[in-house]
Formats: structure tokens, sequence, C-alpha cells
DNA sequence: TCGACAACTTACTAACTAGTAAGTAACGTC
DNA sequence: GACGTTACTTACTAGTTAGTAAGTTGTCGA
């Protein structure tokens, strides 16, 4: 049986992929519905406007982070950040995605009000976690870097949205060097830490 | 008497604007004509293709990257720096606008090819300048920062270019921190710094 | 078995998109 | 003073966009 969340997820998904891929103004029901092989009033259907649609696709990213975050509450500063850096790689390895928040902050002005909202309650959220592992970690002496941790917050959550994006022309290598500098700039050395690909 | 360059040159200043504020798919030749009181024909005479304009576009940020960097050659690393920063802080205060090369990666894969390729070489360009400035400062010990000139050229570009993004949603004040963390990463204490605004 | 509801499709619209073809007015030049 | 060239406007097209209204089909509970 097709439940009801059936189709309503595999819009999610798609969606997720184009807005990801190129933009929100970068892709149209039709996109939705050609490949999902639906029609558009059924798009429609589960999302009366774009508006909402939008929404919807930046609340689900947010659930996920949230969810990832309560699940990895309470690990070493060292592995929650391998984790937050490894969900920005995953995005880089699966066809060169860039950041959900970052191309939505882009064309931000050219977005609809309520998903405008939508993302900044999710940005907000993540800058909140990220400098509380960043103090909480240096702190404990696991991490060490110069200046207050919500501008190290910054220069981090900054570098993995740029990187995304400029991988895509200068190459996925770039990441690597990002997320490698990154770990120095916390002083922790890249080799030290367990084998990543 | 108008000049040929004259609406040209407007066409040019004003999609200008609206890239870096709504992104290439978030304008139209109807929003660059109804701003500046002609006809959008008359922007088809000039641009016959959007590919062509987005194309003129990148040249344009282009060749007034290289005239200033060619400015700016043999000037202290520090001072070479802090214009780079300087451009950014400027796209900030004058209306949150964000890297152009920042918002054409985020919507690379909707953008033509043409505009594509010649993001591609104004990035190299770029980051080519930069890891100059980062090699040659480091040697000449002005400034000083841990791993590979080349990933931290990485860090800083990516670092500029993501917080010209978020600062959109989360305020102004995220550049500055941005920008003063990034001092600090090479070695350089933003207080020693001449006075900024 | 009879609704009622969920999950669609069919069929449509109005607005906007990039792009074109043909005409026009001003201007310099030979 | 006719002639081409530049810089447009007028008038149009075909395709795409978000969005809607009305119908269709299957399922499930009373």
């Amino acid at each position: 049986m097709a439940t009801k969340t059936d189709t309503r997820e595999e819009i999610l998904r798609t969606a997720s992929r184009l807005l990801q891929l190129n933009g929100f103004n970068g892709f149209s029901y039709g996109h939705i519905a050609k490949e999902l092989g639906i029609k558009t009033a059924a798009v429609h259907y589960h999302f009366p406007s774009k508006a909402d649609l939008g929404v919807a696709l930046v609340n689900r990213f947010r659930t996920r982070y949230r969810l990832w975050m309560e699940d990895a509450a309470g690990l070493p500063a060292t592995e929650q950040l391998a984790g937050y850096f490894a969900i920005h790689r995953r995005w880089q390895e699966r066809g060169s995605r860039v950041c959900p928040a970052g191309v939505l902050q882009a064309e931000l002005f050219a977005v609809p009000d309520e998903v405008r909202q939508a993302v900044s309650e999710m940005v907000q959220e993540v800058y909140d976690w990220l400098l509380d592992v960043l103090t909480t970690g240096r702190e404990s002496g696991e991490l060490s870097f110069a200046g207050p941790p919500d501008a190290m917050a910054v220069v981090i959550a900054a570098t993995l949205q740029g990187a995304l994006q400029s991988a895509r022309i200068l190459g996925p290598p770039l990441f690597d060097q990002a997320e490698g500098q990154l770990w120095r700039l916390v002083g922790v050395e890249p080799e030290s830490l367990p084998i990543r690909k």
C-alpha cells in the first residue's frame, strides 16, 4: 500500500536534491513531477505553494540536523566536529551538492519570506550547537585555537559552506584541503584522526 | 550625448547588483529593463542571450579584480590581504550583497555553460593570487599560520564567501567576526591593524 | 453497500520568461 | 543631402512558471 507519506516523502527527497544542485529558483514543480512520473498538481496537493515546499524542505534538513545532534551529544568534541564535517563531505561526494542553508542564503532575497524565516531558525540552531562544541572542546583541552569560540564557529561553518560551493569548480580536493586546514586551526593534526577517506 | 557604452554599462551595473542580491536565476531582462526605464529588447540588443550577459558580468568582476591586484602588487602581504577583505566588506555593507562567484557556484548547475567557464577562470585567478600572497607573506615573516598555504587560501576564500551569505541572516557582525578571526589565524592580531570600521 | 475521505489526474489560466523581427529616430560622414 | 550605422522601440512568439478547479479512483469504516 502506498501510504500517505510515500509520495510526499519522494517529493521532498527529489526537491532536496534539486535545491542543493540548482538552487530554489533553479527547479520547478514540473521538474519534480517529471522525475517522479506524476503530475504537477500532485505536487501542489502535498505542497500548495512553493513557499510551503521550501519551508518543508528546510524543516526536513533541520529535523535531521537536530536528530543527529541529539545522537552525537556527549561525544568528545573532536568526534562531534568530525561528524559535522562528514555531513558536508557526504554532500560533496553525492553529486557536488552544496549546503542547503548556503544556497538559500545566496538567493535569500529571491525566496519567499516564510522560507527565509525557516532558514534563519535552522542556521541559528546549528551555530548554537557549533559554538557549544567549540567552547566545551577548548575547556576540556581537546581543541585549541586563538580567538573567541563564536568567531571560530563562524569561520568553520562559513568555510564548509564556501568550500562545498568552490569545490564544484576547483574539484573535490578543495574540500579535503578545507577540512584538513580546519582541523589544524582547532589544534588537531589531521593525520592523528581515525582513517578518513 | 548618450554614448554607446552608457546604457550597456548601466545594464551591467544593475545586473551585477541583481545577481549579487537575487542570484542568476533570480532576475530577468524584465527586471533590468524596468529599473532602467528601457525595454527588454534594448537589453537583448547589448546582450543577445542571458548567457552573454552572464559572461560579461563575470568578466567585469574579473577585470576589476585584476586591476585591483595589479594595483596592490608589491604591497606588504597584510595590506594586500586587508584590501581583499575590504572588497568583501564593501559588498556586505552595500546591501548585503554576496560574492558573485559564490552565488554563481551555488547555482552552478542551473547557469549556462559559458558562464560556468567564465566563473571557473575568475575563481582560479583569485585563488592563485591569494596563494601567492600567503606564500610570500609567510616567507617574509609578516604572516604565520599552520599548514600549507594553499589550504589556508581555501579557508580564507571560503570563509569570506560563506560569511557574506550567512551575514544576511545572522547580521553584519558575523562578517566582522569572520574577518577578525581570519586575521588571528594568519598570525595578525586584529587590534594591531590600522583603524577599520 | 454506501458514503467519505485521501491521493491523485485532467484541463485549464494568467503571468512571466528569453528571445526575435521589423520599424524608427538620431547622428556622423562622404 | 542621401546613406549607413548605432541604439534603440514596438509588437510579437513559444515555452515555462506557479497555481486552481473539477473530476476520478481506490480504500476503509460504519
